[in-house]
DNA sequence: AATTATAACTTGTATATACAAGATAGTAAA
DNA sequence: TTTACTATCTTGTATATACAAGTTATAATT
């Protein structure tokens, strides 16, 4: 109840959602909801330029702020969003299995991922998510030990990232992600239903904290057929 | 360029990729740079938003901005950014192949994607895009022809993006775009050389004016060996 | 009727001030 | 030594004012 910019923002937004303002249809003037919400245009602007960021409306110097059309984003992928998260989005029934949670010292390879020291506790964590009753989705995670001390089945089973930002009151910040395509593994084959298929999709994740310490690496494995990725993008100003 | 801010912004980037700011360290406090740039602090805030957006820093409050490891951006195709200027800035040989250049009229499909009408006249344009001496991207653009009057091989040969910013003057704004994986069809495999590959990344766009006016509708379809995709996320703060 | 000028909107940029809130280092008290 | 406080850094939020610049409708002129 602190942040008025925010609050302003997530109540246009969700007014924009509800179909209160139509897509293609124009806001209220800066003026008029400096009036409405009793408050002064800087901070009406910063709403404004969240919801311009996030795709709901596009803003024209001398016309005003023009709806998008958000109902597109079918699947809102884009941004930082856990399985958990995703999954009650969308309501989908869904189930996660827990295949493995150790506590092991990093390779090579993790080392220079996580910027790790090869003494240092790594948490690996490997999680097959099931969705209409096809496993569909193997999450590779890391974690250091650094950051979350204690990991249990139970916590993995439901959401990591709801344990770490509710429990442990880390915020998680920012992410680098990567997708690619590649051939399945025997790894990929055991645990997902294939189905025959040649390839798999791999999103790489690089997790970062609010003071910008590198926290996870997630390596995403999913069946290509019910693989998809939406994004927003703004072409760069400059 | 006069905006103020839009240069801080360009300066503190270059000097970012420079190496002048090292990953880790932090930039001067933002009072410091009201000195250096002898502006006022919502001015530098705004470029420092600005830096953030575009991971170059984290920000953190009562500590200062953190520069991020930019270098991994390999592959910065993360935003809205033409076949030409990314394979430009990759330095590699590349060539296109207009293979198509027709001005239709739409089919239900189109119509729906592009909201056109069905007497509207869409330019369908098909380009094959060889790097290395492997064909590997099949880009099918569609594009209405109440924005672009007039469209030739030699433009589609360069880049459709440079002609209409710079020859039409309308402003590309922002992109919704979509990445999914599905089978080749006949026309990928006349066009692309797929190798045996049984799968094609599909990244479907669409592609806004500055007034928020659908203007493009591209399906570019990528052999999945050479597809990569690299983003850059902020969880969303509400 | 067609063109031009003007007034009145709109959003964009730049500035200044005030206070809130998180981080940190040094000082004083236990 | 340890703890607690305080002063002083940092960034975050909210406000007000001024002018620039793009858009649009109306009125005035040709």
């Amino acid at each position: 109840m602190q942040n008025k910019y925010l609050l302003i923002y997530r109540e246009i937004a969700d007014k924009i959602q509800a179909g209160t303002f139509k897509a293609g249809e124009k806001l209220p003037s800066e003026h008029e909801l400096v009036q409405t919400y009793s408050t002064s245009r800087e901070t009406i602007r910063k709403a404004l330029n969240q919801l311009a960021q996030n795709g709901y409306i596009q803003k024209v110097q001398g016309k005003g702020s023009i709806v998008l059309d958000t109902q597109k984003f079918d699947f809102p992928v884009s941004g930082l969003v856990s399985f958990k998260e995703l999954a009650d989005n969308l309501g989908e029934s869904h189930k996660t299995y827990v295949e493995k949670l150790a506590l092991i010292e990093p390779d090579d390879f993790l080392q220079t991922q996580l910027h790790a020291l090869p003494q240092e506790g790594i948490w690996e964590v490997h999680r097959v998510r099931e969705i209409e009753n096809e496993r569909i989705i193997l999450d590779k995670d890391f974690f250091k030990q650094m950051y979350v001390e204690k990991l249990t089945e139970e916590i993995c089973r439901n959401s990591i990232y709801d344990y770490i930002e509710n429990e442990l009151h880390m915020m998680i910040s920012f992410a680098k992600k990567e997708i690619t395509v590649g051939e399945p593994t025997d790894e990929d084959r055991k645990y997902l239903d294939l189905e025959g298929f040649s390839n798999i999709v791999v999103v790489k994740n690089y997790v970062y904290f609010d003071d910008a310490s590198l926290f996870q690496y997630t390596e995403s494995r999913h069946r290509p057929d019910r693989f998809k990725f939406v994004d927003f993008a703004r072409r760069s100003s400059v």
